[in-house]
DNA sequence: GATGAATGAGTGTTCATTCAT
DNA sequence: TATGAATGAACACTCATTCAT
């Protein structure tokens, strides 16, 4: 019986390997040449394994794709919150700012990123759950700030979505393309319509 | 001499025409099935033209792509000014509103475009100067409101752009995906915030 | 010693009863969507059973296919003869037409059986022994009613070749293509011409 | 103008040659490894061709195949008539014995060819109208004859088609499997029998 | 300028088979 | 015995691009 689970888990993680192999594959495919230029065989060969492997556990290109967003961008949620609470700011905007700001950060730093991630925002990655699942945890995290701050905004929920929106598409242009300016002229314009915002 | 002339410009002409067929024929294909899902081959034939001739006319399918959506969203963006202009609204914030209304209604009622657009946007459109020409439009629009309406904001240029960006943005999600709810719904808070930024 | 006779036999029944589902999941998957779309992979799904244990009981899909088609058109013969015998029919001819008139309603009922069939007939069954068997039952059969009912044909076994090859060729195109009729309106002609035969 | 008909021509000409060379690449594999085994890669690579030609050509391997086996039994059946008129035989059965006398040696010399044909009559060419054609330029030779002959049967069509099914399915195992005798063997009992069907 | 036949590299996907567990 | 993860050769088919006419 122990042997049993342990060949089980030996196993189980064994898979759990491969399929990480190919993610990480993927991404870093994903990242260097683009998506539209990765082919499925580029991310097996990169990965060091079969290409009929792939499908045991992806259905196809645009699964893997999904998934690997939905694993970076959360990453990235939860990075930004963690560097929050450790940063031990007290108060509401100064929170919001930060959190927005670490993201902000983490995209000039790595602009592969945010090109992935916008890329498949705009490619219908609404219609599945992973943004929400994203914005379920920032939301949560928002509407927790504002009960412990003691703060009062109608339909939070908009609010947020505005200025997530807001963010991530200027942000976007502004890393990318220098369009308006570049991004360390354009936050502080950028911060102070969403302190306005959550006014 | 005359007829020489003539000649040339029925020519010229004649190139001019096949030149439109291209890009009409690319503009309802790639709105009709997307346009991963478009090949030149398709353009081509919708157009009933032979395939070699594309090539006379556009580089590649990036190349037509970028065209088609330079003339539709010029169109859509001189529309919405014309609009404003005949509906005699004198005040600036109105007439700022009445343009983005009119844009997102043209979106509304022509889902697939939002999707064409907007997909490029993302795709890498800022590279090259597509959005400036339309942002210079409406840019110049704005700008002769604030005069003539006798408005003063620090930054007008920075303003617009995050107008645009939040419009679009959100625009995209609430009419494709009616995240975070239906465009109807959303206006308000939407416009609320915007007359906010230009305050 | 009884016991290990009785797990022995346990385990004989097991194996016994794996092959079996084998054989039964892929007999309705041939049916169901033809032998060259039914991969060793849908055998052992539809048969709840692992992919490698296929192949501890058949060497491949060509084998098991002729096991498949064995096993079917075996019975058919014999319940063509057992309802022949049933219905206490005493002359030779009566009982030869009634048992190719239950073949040929057995295969209208279930067109699929026959396109199963007939697909492998042509697809090289002669070169084993299936046909044989069958056709040694049948054989059997018909020169045993030749005897009992005192007939005298030359080459009773070239005979009935020729009039199963007949039968089931002409089934087959009836059938399944109404050519060149439907086989209700086919049969009297059909059947005149047999009993010509064994004349 | 003659210029334009010259070079349409050529061209005609050379896609001509290429749907040839195509056919009878597709043939030979077909007669050498079975359709089966026969990818449309071996095809194009057999006759010189790129791979993309064969789909200027032939929508797929089932098309190429249609079209070859129409094109190899057309071929046969005229040359059975032919051979046929040649021999001035002046009797209605001796030239209907001819006819399937000349069509059964074809297949003696080329069992492959045999192969080819019967196996694709049992893979559903009955949907389509090839064998329709070639049975209607021997159902016409047929009618022909019994009209020249002054035979009357009643349903010639029926028995036509009979006779057909008779022979090829007969041949094709005797030839091929020496089933349940060799062929030279079988054939007077074959033709005695549709002696008798035309009686 | 216009054509469209020809190309062939490239793609996603399937599947019989093996073998460590 | 039984398993099912892994393999990788094989496949049909697409398509941007070229170029002789």
């Amino acid at each position: 019986m122990t042997d049993n689970v342990q060949i089980m888990s030996k196993v189980q993680e064994n898979k759990q390997f491969k399929r990480e192999k190919l993610l990480s594959s993927a991404y870093s495919l994903f990242i260097r040449k683009g998506i539209n230029d990765t082919s499925i065989n580029d991310i097996t060969e990169n990965a060091d394994v079969a290409k009929g492997t792939f499908y045991l556990y992806f259905k196809d290109k645009w699964d893997i794709q999904n998934k690997v967003i939905a694993e970076k961008s959360r990453l990235l949620f939860d990075e930004a919150i963690i560097d929050t609470n450790n940063k031990n700011i007290n108060n509401f905007p100064d929170r919001l700012i930060n959190i927005l700001d670490y993201i902000i950060n983490s995209f000039v730093e790595n602009k592969d990123l945010i090109k992935l991630i916008n890329k498949n925002l705009s490619m219908g990655l609404y219609d599945n759950n992973i943004l929400d699942e994203q914005f379920g945890n920032i939301k949560e995290s928002f509407e927790n700030d504002l009960k412990e701050y003691n703060r009062k905004i109608k339909r939070p929920d908009i609010i947020l979505f505005m200025i997530i929106e807001l963010v991530s598409s200027c942000a976007y242009n502004s890393i990318l393309n220098d369009k308006p300016m570049q991004i360390d002229e354009l936050k502080p314009y950028l911060y102070s319509e969403i302190k306005k915002m959550i006014g």
